[in-house]
DNA sequence: GCCAACGTTGGC
DNA sequence: GCCAACGTTGGC
């Protein structure tokens, strides 16, 4: 199994709305190597669901309920995407700025490439983050 | 609101 | 195939 986080911006579509929703395709990507990283993931992965511009935290954990497959927002054929499930909000957000202060974490592509908006998370990582958000899958 | 980082586009 | 111009993301 494989860990991963995904970025929304609250404004676009929140953890709320996640919550609400209860499942979602993650449609809207236009960039390869975040299309990419979908491509790699399987039915069951989780991944951090976070919170870019505003909030600037992770809120929430979910799991790929389906793999990838053609976004059909996209007209030019060249992007896909997966669909999420929720699992759980985190007790304790845990913000970049959090991340950024862990030396265990200088690494993460959060911080190294703040711009990727699905991105992978080593094991390790998955769990010094789930500690610092004081939360069990 | 600014700007650094980075991706894309299009002229040559 | 290079690179200037331009657009977008996202932290600050």
């Amino acid at each position: 199994m494989a860990f991963w986080l995904i970025k929304s911006e609250p404004l676009a579509y929140s953890w709320s709305e996640m919550i609400k929703d209860r499942r979602a395709p993650w449609d809207g990507v236009r960039n390869y190597q975040a299309s990419n990283n979908m491509r790699s993931m399987k039915c069951g992965d989780y991944a951090f669901f976070y919170h870019s511009n505003k909030g600037m935290e992770i809120v929430g954990i979910v799991k790929v309920v389906k793999e990838y497959y053609p976004d059909h927002t996209d007209t030019s054929g060249r992007f896909g995407m997966v669909d999420f499930q929720k699992v759980k909000s985190v007790k304790n957000p845990v913000s970049l700025k959090s991340i950024k202060a862990n030396p265990a974490l200088s690494n993460i592509a959060l911080v190294r490439q703040s711009r990727l908006s699905v991105m992978p998370i080593r094991d390790r990582e998955w769990e010094i983050i789930l500690e610092m958000a004081d939360t069990q899958l």
